[in-house]
DNA sequence: GCGAAAGCTAAGGGATCGCTAAGGCCCGGA
DNA sequence: TCCGGGCCTTAGCGATCCCTTAGCTTTCGC
């Protein structure tokens, strides 16, 4: 279910325009000020964002430009009739589309519809490539020789934090504190034991290693096959 | 010229501080507010955040979250004297360093200019050359004349040191307590050894040396086949 | 030519690593 | 609330690799 974020300082119209997006089947988030809604933005990573303009604390356009520098998530902006001609500046500057104040629910619904279908279509891609060898932690998919990989939160995370240092050799100590997130303590053999997992699912072994290398004393790289 | 934010709400202080960090030769930006701060962040990308805790709009934690989420500047935390508590949990948080109010200028250059060499030296390109032959740490990847060697952690580690300073002679004591590890004990026999599988690798002999010479009676030294 | 330093090979033992299996935790469904 | 399944951790054993030590030989300096 598409996540929507609604910035918009007026509560009575916050609280029904949610209730309305609800009933459509979105979920939905809102903030009252830019600083609330930039915090959101980080925290909940909405799919979409809903901005009014006229927020108290910051301009439309200011706030536009930083949310288009922290992250590429589609914007609906929401301006009064007369306000045209700043419409077309925030259309310039990086929104999406824009509805004319006052709007219906219905209306609102239908252009978040179709931003979300527009964006779907041409998705952006963070994924990372290591020889045959394509993980993308948007979508937490990796995939090898085009086939799907099933794995497992851990398996994936750590496939993915070696996939974006290929060809380094990560330290398992590393490896604990980045990925497990435990600064101290933890043993290695934890990460062994993932790993060997890991070359289970690649179609290797220790000993006919293709991806994982396992590096003595030191630790493991993931590099393409030579 | 290293760019430094300072976010703090008194204005006083700001003041002082933004002239004094110019005189000490970094372009300061400074913001009152979280918000002002996070702008300044995404428009100006300073090299380095000072971060004041106790803003007016936001708490600390939040703010260090949302910068870290949005970049990966290093931030040094201001706090009072008896919120170190709250210092721990910033420093897990990602913090590069604090400094305790009140503070001196000067304490704070001396920590920005720490800070700024620790992030300048760390993605650096580490390999080192030496002849054809090239050691790269990071990889822990050794190559002669192109063609990789096959050496074992403490092999790999012997060269690298030695690659480190090239045309110096080292002594084997010298390679016990930096190389092994060993401030003292220990057999020079293990560093001869060592060192002759080193050769052997390198395709030469004591006879007919080409990188790893020895110098009787002081120890050996790495340096280009003239 | 003698003694000390260095080179080299071989072998034993220790550390690391790979993998399997078992136990426990957490979460979702009944 | 109980149950079941998936997932992570821990434990253990076997295998492998690597480092050290020992011993002999060679080389160098005097």
């Amino acid at each position: 279910m598409p996540s929507v974020l609604l910035i918009e300082d007026d509560a009575p119209i916050r609280g029904s325009l949610t209730r309305s997006l609800r009933e459509r089947g979105h979920a939905v988030s809102s903030a009252p000020t830019a600083l609330d809604g930039l915090r959101s933005v980080v925290e909940d990573r909405p799919d979409l964002i809903v901005l009014d303009l006229g927020l108290p604390d910051m301009d439309g356009a200011d706030l536009l430009r930083m949310l288009r520098a922290v992250s590429r998530v589609p914007v609906i902006v929401a301006t009064a009739r007369d306000g045209e001609a700043e419409m077309i500046r925030l259309l310039d500057a990086g929104a999406d589309d824009y509805v004319v104040k006052p709007y219906s629910a219905a209306q609102l619904d239908a252009r978040i519809r179709a931003v979300l279908r527009r964006v779907d279509t041409a998705p952006e891609d963070t994924s990372l490539t290591v020889g045959a060898l394509r993980v993308d932690p948007r979508t937490r998919e990796a995939t090898l020789d085009g086939a799907p990989l099933d794995l497992t939160p851990r398996e994936f995370d750590l496939l993915h934090y070696l996939a974006a240092r290929a060809g380094q050799v990560v330290t398992k100590r590393e490896l604990l504190t980045e990925v497990w997130q435990i600064p101290y303590g933890g043993t290695d053999k934890t990460v062994d034991v993932h790993l060997s997992w890991l070359r289970r699912k690649l179609g290797e072994t220790a000993q006919q290693p293709r991806y994982l290398q396992t590096v003595r004393g030191v630790g493991v790289r993931l590099a393409a096959p030579s």
